[in-house]
DNA sequence: CTACAAGTTCAAGTGAACTTTAAGTCAAGA
DNA sequence: TCTTGACTTAAAGTTCACTTGAACTTGTAG
């Protein structure tokens, strides 16, 4: 598989797979005449930065885990640790939406005359 | 108030206010000897747009909500389509977030002996 | 008068995660 | 042979919401 290919089938552009490459999130694969040719399981290593991606974290982020799993160890203490943090911070990220969806109901549902009014409605 | 009062009492850097009366979120205040002179109200209009950040509005966004708003008329068919559209972008984020929460949850309680074994885990 | 804090403008910098562009290489098809 | 299309690199551009820096003015205190 070429890089078009991989990309096609990941749903990415090929700059994508090529900036993780460069960021150490993907191996450097064999080449055949200076292009990039992988097998199958790259795209269980794009699917694994997805759900990290999904997981909230950052590029930075991944290659440290990615790290952790390139060395054959299942998802050690580090891990662990990365993920206790995110999943705190997932909490706090949800308990902000639902503030928001609070406060664009008190816009939407309410009819206040004035601008302060409105401001005033949404301090409580 | 002088710009530096403001920004104390609503906790922001002066160059944030400066950024938003650029950016057209503030009205342009009158001056005494080239210095910004603010009353009260400022801190009403930056409850607001706190408020309105908090709801995951951008910069962008504010500033056609409170132009909705200078025309002193309270929020019309423009506010309540803007924040339906932000109110399901809220639902998809806290979907998110917690899918984001269920893929941690896995990596952290799971023990997978490979790579590959936590990658199946996780498609689940 | 001098120093100093706080204000002013405008332009450029920041960081994250890519994307785009420029210039070039390579293999295959007409 | 020429063209086409996919690939290569490195560097620069993009977006957002500000922040920072440089150079300057103003009001107040000593």
């Amino acid at each position: 598989m070429l890089i078009g290919e991989v990309a096609k089938r990941a749903g990415l552009k090929t700059s994508a797979i090529r900036y993780y490459e460069s960021e150490g999130l993907l191996p450097k694969p064999p080449r055949q005449s200076g292009q990039r040719v992988y097998d199958g399981s790259i795209l269980d290593r794009l699917a694994l930065i997805d759900l990290a991606k999904a997981a909230g974290f950052s590029v930075a982020e991944i290659k440290h885990l990615i790290q952790g799993f390139s060395r054959r160890t299942p998802p050690g203490a580090r891990w662990r640790a990365l993920a206790k943090r995110k999943s705190q911070e997932l909490d706090e990220a949800i308990a902000r939406a639902q503030h928001m969806k609070q406060v664009l109901a008190m816009v939407t549902q309410g009819e206040w005359p004035t601008f302060d009014d409105c401001v005033e409605a949404m301090r409580n």
